[in-house]
DNA sequence: GACAGGAACGAACGATCGTACTATAAAGTG
DNA sequence: CACTTTATAGTACGATCGTTCGTTCCTGTC
């Protein structure tokens, strides 16, 4: 890694963690480059635009994403033990990586929902290619018979964001200590009543 | 009303509507301004400083929020129709209302939720008093013998609460056509998990 | 040791930010 | 009408914004 591709990093480590707490569009090229200790100019130049910086981000984001709680999963056998790794990963990731201030990605999300432009696109993007990934693995468990052959797996992924997003919301706004057990409880119920109902005795 | 008092929600109307759609933090004095054909000072001097401002705007969105969403749900008869009442109600207010860009308290929970300060706590009063609200509704269904006596009316908040988050971003920001009936599919699936057994027959 | 290329800097740009102060116009009141 | 209060405008401020430009520094190659 040449020294520009490493800085570059260092740069974006911290935006990271930044864009955590103030959002990706409160990003300040100045207020970055003085906790990297940079110029101005000086950071400005791996990027070339403030967009392009925010784009960076967003991008970061989802390849830590990714690695953190997607591909330790896949480690896991397919069906329904898989996507509960998936989802407890899933709500632990912002303790995991280095997010203070929460998803990066959920909070773009709500800011950037009526500003067309390149990182409405990149969130929606984002978006989309997560709900695909949790759609085929909820399709494995329905694959392995463990959840019924009739599941709705959109409506299923559905409601399985939505379990995450309130999980976030009262764990960093409400202080809701209970949040992530709330958060297994909801999740449990969704998987009953999908599940194919066990013989009976 | 007086003059003063007649401006000052001319300019709260505006920037409510531009709250929605670019956020509660990006909120500028000179483009409201702009919009509302004032000189910056002459707006400037009805809120005494942007915080206050920002604060009237949540404060105007909690009153809208309960004059749209909750009032006329009490006329409905207490126990699951008033309940059910309010959540269609909580999933079109963005249409009802004046909210081209979604729920500002919604998407202010986002943003400020890592950045300590009234306005913050502001949004998570605001949050807290709704669910407040839905759990003393929750709890009226209790009481008339439609929900189970052992439902846990903070859970059943709980996932309320995150089948109206991902309701917006699917419908926002994924464009998602079928996002209000899945928000009605997973209230019913709530409903049913938590409702007294009809007696068998 | 000359040279080249990339990396970082420093200074400055025009624009916009929130805010303060002063003056003028309008509204409200007797 | 006169008088007081209030509402609005105008101007200017210091700060910060993203961006540009030209220069310097460092690193590695011939």
């Amino acid at each position: 890694m040449g020294k520009g591709e490493q800085t570059r990093q260092a740069i974006l480590d911290e935006a990271f963690s930044m864009a955590s707490c103030i959002g990706v569009g409160s990003l300040s090229i100045g207020v970055l480059a003085e906790r990297t200790h940079m110029s101005k100019s000086g950071l400005f130049a791996h990027f070339g635009s403030k967009e392009e910086l925010q784009l960076a981000v967003l991008r970061e984001s989802q390849q830590r994403f990714a690695e953190t709680v997607i591909r330790p999963a896949l480690r896991q056998a397919r069906g329904l033990v898989r996507l509960r790794t998936i989802v407890v990963n899933w709500l632990d990731w912002t303790n995991t990586c280095n997010l203070p201030g929460g998803c990066v990605i959920n909070a773009a999300a709500a800011e950037f929902d009526d500003q067309p432009g390149p990182l409405r696109d990149e969130v929606r993007n984002a978006l989309q290619a997560l709900r695909r990934t949790l759609g085929e693995t909820v399709a494995k468990a329905v694959a392995t018979g463990e959840l019924r052959a009739d599941t709705d797996i959109e409506q299923f992924v559905f409601e399985l964001s939505g379990i995450y997003q309130v999980t976030q919301q009262s764990r960093r706004l409400l202080n809701d200590p209970d949040a992530d057990r709330r958060a297994l409880v909801a999740f449990d119920r969704l998987v009953r009543d999908y599940a194919v109902l066990p013989d009976k005795e």
